[in-house]
Parts: structure tokens; sequence; C-alpha cells
DNA sequence: ACACCCGTGGAAACCGGTTCCCGATGCGGA
DNA sequence: TCCGCATCGGGAACCGGTTTCCACGGGTGT
């Protein structure tokens, strides 16, 4: 078969030199823009870049050394709503800055993520922002602080997302949000309206957001003299279908409670279908709480009480941060706040 | 100051192969695996890469031609449900292939899509998904045909995901689902729960899938011999926000109507809770019926009946099938099928 | 009229890899 | 003992760009 001239063959710098008899640094010179090129010269190289379609290869740029590095963004699963408004923060920031995003999904997995950080690596990425909670062992700062010094020792940085933060001297970037005070204020908001046995179904226990939470809730009961019943802090992951099978427990096994805080607006919304099926009424017979302010938390109905976390926002200061930190002084870190939003399914205790 | 042996400067293949006292050649087979080196040497070789930590630049290999090359996803917006589903699908189904998964989001701007395509193509990206309902103008075929073709003469190729397909011939690879055929059984199933006044809940008139859908409403009608109420069709927009204002209007204006049918569970979701906030009651007062199933659609209240599209699965076949194409025969075109599920936001009408 | 400088563009080196080509060993067989 | 072959590894060219360095030509200042 005859090849067409346009065929698959992606036409390079030296064809488009060729076509409109030149050298290849006179193309490059004109297509870079600063370079004193004559009118005439520059009109012919244009025309031939047209006629060809000819864009420049990325890849080669970036081996020579210009071009816009890559973000590598890396979490548990884009398919979670507070996971994918952090996505998109993060993207809509990295293309404001003009440069691309490498989007990379574990599953958990730690085998993968380790894998995946290193081809983030092998790409030169500029960060590698990493998202999500994990639980808080010596195994995990090791291995995170080897990720760090090999990151910035390439020249790249790492960003910790909502994950426990290193020991001081390691090469990263934190960026938290206040689980514990976000828990606190909402857990107080629920006491204050006359509740003293609130069901708190947490997420993994040794998850350090799901801490952070469970100590706000702790927190906010001994700040008004109570001391929760530990029967009443029960454990599963962060899942709706974690919610909905916690909840049905407790309501099997009779557990006394008046009202329900979530650790996650997902396990929020599997929890309010289990009391639904169960006949309860939020917040009529039984009040209700999220935690991460979802855009779906207002359409349950009730409408979910929970706390907003500025996700969007943590993804774009998370690429702005990590882009502004320099290699001599490589570590920030930085605490959002957080605060809670009263809907319609935290209602007043008793009758 | 003094420059540490393992400095930002990120080591080359050549620094390594000094270090183990052998050629850059040398270096280069040993981590490529096949060619016959001594064992001896190997070890020295893999030495000095396990000291210095080094790591291949994968733009380097990309430019020599060898490695995995990346795919590109471009999107609309992250943040919405069905997006995230089938985005999970091309990254699960990339990663799985080895394949690295850039992701752009356009915010529906077509200027910003446009170049993005042109990026991606700088890139050498292997293929380039594009995602998203969007108008079937001339214009629209036209611009996209352009893409295609450049894409094409690049090496890449074209994927369109729940979009308008092109005229024969585009070497384009069209990944729909049918979303006149889920609109259609799911509008039969509430009609044959005697309903015969819905309201339908439209999205962009001018989308392909709102279209589609709409397609289906009308369609399952005039096979019960019925013919709609035009005044019954509304349109607006895919989101939570217009679902909830069409209703509030709907309301207040007094249409007569027993079941309403949107064209996103989003749309369906804001409907409910302006149906809610109207003091009705889903489905005893009206009964509600949404399209796309996201995870959601379950803890809504009532659990929504709504048409599953596998968009997971759509993301999957849309890296495969675009992975699978050769030069030669880059079109292809696949039509997956819906099913309503039902669940509990649809009853019988009339008492 | 001569020297100098500036504008312009080509050749070559470089970025960090891979791979082809070939020469130098070491080993076994005749 | 000598030859031939297989094994191993170095040099150089290449991938597709950029950038430095330099040569050339023409206009201007003295």
């Amino acid at each position: 078969m005859t090849r067409k001239s346009e065929d698959a063959s992606r036409s390079t710098i030296r064809d488009v030199a060729a076509r409109a008899g030149v050298s290849a640094s006179t193309v490059s010179r004109v297509l870079g823009g600063v370079y004193p090129v004559s009118a005439a010269t520059r009109t012919r190289v244009m025309r031939a870049v047209r006629d060809m379609d000819y864009v420049a290869d990325a890849r080669a740029k970036a081996v020579a050394g210009v071009g816009t590095p890559t973000l590598a963004f890396v979490l548990e699963d884009i398919t979670g709503p507070s996971f994918a408004l952090m996505a998109h923060g993060v993207e809509r920031e990295a293309t404001r800055l003009g440069h691309l995003c490498l989007v990379c999904s574990t599953e958990g997995d730690v085998e993968h993520e380790l894998e995946f950080v290193e081809m983030m690596r092998a790409q030169r990425a500029a960060a590698v922002i990493l998202v999500g909670g994990a639980a808080d062992t010596v195994e995990y700062r090791e291995r995170t602080r080897r990720m760090a010094d090999s990151l910035a020792s390439a020249g790249s940085r790492l960003v910790l997302c909502g994950r426990p933060p290193l020991g001081p001297g390691a090469p990263v970037t934190v960026i938290e949000y206040d689980n514990e005070g976000g828990a606190y204020a909402l857990v107080a908001h629920v006491l204050s309206q006359g509740h003293r046995r609130v069901l708190f179904l947490g997420g993994k226990a040794d998850h350090t957001t799901a801490q952070g939470r469970e100590r706000g809730y702790l927190a906010a009961h001994r700040a008004r003299g109570l001391d929760p019943d530990p029967a009443l802090v029960l454990n599963g992951d962060f899942t709706r279908d974690s919610g909905h099978r916690l909840m049905r427990r407790a309501l099997k096994e009779g557990l006394d409670f008046t009202a329900v805080v979530a650790t996650t607006d997902m396990v929020a919304a599997g929890a309010l279908t289990a009391l639904h099926e169960a006949g309860l009424d939020v917040p009529g017979d039984v009040s209700l709480a999220g935690y991460d302010d979802i855009p779906f938390a207002r359409d349950l109905h009730p409408a979910l009480t929970t706390v907003h976390v500025p996700y969007e926002e943590l993804g774009r200061l998370a690429v702005r941060t990590a882009l502004g930190r320099t290699a001599e002084d490589p570590a920030e870190h930085l605490l959002l706040g957080t605060h809670v939003v009263v809907r319609d399914s935290v209602g007043a205790a008793g009758t």
C-alpha cells in the first residue's frame, strides 16, 4: 500500500523545516517566538506548520527541559464524592496554571500506591498529590517518608492531602482540614438540641480521619461534662453500605439513642435508608448528622445536617502550594477550617 | 553552597553507568532485561541503580519510541456522578493495561475542549476519550471531525462516549448507550402503573442525550396509543438545581400530573426535594423516576426507580476498543443496552 | 573606504534514553 | 594448538526537540 504524505507517521520538526526550506533550528525559533526571525521566513515556516498540521512533541520538549511538567493525583477511588470534589479542585487549578494532570486510583492498595508514585517519579511529575486517609502506623510513616525523599531528590515534591503528616524534616507539603474541630462543633450542636445518647457511626478504626472525627465526638461530650457510652461508638468504613449495615445492627440490638452522628455523609445516607426501612422518622424519632457536605447531602430527605469541608479548595491549595515550594524549603503544613451546616435532619430531643 | 551527591539533580543513566563502571548501553540493557548480560555485570549495575535510587525518565523513553503511551480523558466535570463512574472505568482499564491516564475538564467550554485535544495530540496520547452529551450541529460535526482527523494522522484516535456520532468515514470510535430504549422502558413502566399525565423534566433541549430520552418518553406514550400533553415536557439542564427549579415551577403553575420522569437522577433528586417541600408524598401523591442509576439513587427516600446505564463499563470499553483499533480500521460503533431498575418511587396511579 | 556591528539562520551539541553494529574476549572442538 | 562461535559490552547513531556558537551579509559611523 502506498503511503500518503499525511500518513500516520506524524511529522517532525525537520519535515516542517524541509518543506519551508529552512533548518530545524529556524522552525524551532519561529515556534518559540522570542528569537529574531525575519517576517518572510516566519511566514514560510508558519505556512508549512499549518499545511502539515504540525504540533511539537511535548515529550521531546520535556526531555529538552522546556515545556510545563505534569502533576499527578493519586487517590483511592474517583467515585467517592469528596474525592471527586478534590480532584476537581486539583484539575481546575492545574489547568489554570497550565499543567496537565495525571490521575491514578489505588483502590486502597498500598502496593498500587507505591507503584504509582514510582511511575510518577519516572514521569518527572512536578508534584505528586496523595489523597485520602490512612492508618498512621510507623510502617506508613517510613514508607511515605521514603516516597517523599525519593521524590524530592528527583526534583519533585509530595503533597499529603487529608493524610497523617510525617514527622518534622520530611520534604512534604501537608494539607489537612480540621476533622476534630468539625466533629466537635457538629456534636455540640446535636447535644445542644437536648440529645444525650448519640450513636456514633465511625469509619475505619485506624484511619486518622475517622479518629479525628471520633475525638471531636468525645471532646464535645466531655466539654458538656458528659461521658459518652462506649457502646454507642461503632466502627465500619466510609461507605454507604457500612452505614446501612451498622444502623440496622444498632436497631436490631435495641441500642438506646436519640441521635446518630455518622463519620461521613455516605455513611449517613446508608443509615438514613436503614432508619426509613425501620419506619423511623428523621428527625421526629431520631436525629441524624453527617460529615463532608457532599452535594447530595441536601437532597436527602430530610436534608442532612453535616460539616462542610472545603474539598475543592483543598485540591486547589494542594497544587498551588506544591508548585510554590522550592527545593530549599520543601515543607509546609496547612490546616483548613470546617464548619457545620445546619439543615433539617437534627431536631430537638424528647417530645 | 555545596551540592550533595544526591542533590535535586536527578541522576541519568550515564551517572549510573559511571558508578557501575560500565557503559550506558549496558545499564539500559540490564534494565531492559532481555539482552544477555553476565551475572556479575548485572549485579554491579543493579547495585548502582539501587544506590542512586535511579528511575529511567519515562519521557525520554517515550521519545525513543519505547514505553507505554498515555490515554487522555476529556469530560465536562469530574464532579458529576455519572462522569465520575466513567472516569473510574477508564482509569481502571487504563492501568490494567499499563497505561497512564490524563484527565481534563472543560467546564462545558468548546474552546477549552479544542485546546485540550491539541495538547493531547502534542502529548502523543494513544487515544483521546471525549465524554458527555453535546448539541448535534453541523458546527459540532465539522469541529469534531477535524479533531478526529488530526488525531488519526498523528497516530492517535478519538473516542466519543455518549456523544453524537459523526457521519460515516470519520476515524472515530463511538460508544453510546441506548438513551431512547431506556426511557421507553422506564416510561412504559410508569404508564403500566396507570399514570396518564406524566411530567417530563428534560435536559438541555439541543443535547442528543436529552433528545434521545425525550424520544423514548414520547414513543412509550404512542405505543400505548397515548398522546402526551406538550405542556408536560419541560426543559432545563442536567443538574440537581434544574430539577428543583422546574419542579417548583410546575407545582406553582398547577400543572396536572400524577407522575414525574426526570432526564437524570440528579434532576430527579432536585425534583424530589421540591416535592417534599411542597408536602407531597412520593409515591403516594406523585410518582417519580430518574435516569442514570447513580449510586445515590437508592439512598433517596423513597429509593429512586431509574434506568441503569453501565457507565463504568462504558469507560472500560472506551479504552479497550480505542486501544484495539488499528490505523487501517479506525472506526467502530458500539451501543450498550440499558435497563430499568424498579425501586420504590413509582406507585400505582389514582387511589 | 574601511572597520564594526547587528540581524539572520545554519551546524552541531545537548537533553536522556534505546538499539544497531561491531570488536574483544573466553570457551569448546578438531 | 589453533580456529570458530557464542557471549558480552562499548561506541555511535537515533528519537524529536532546543540552544549555543558561529558565519555570513549588509548597513552605518568615522
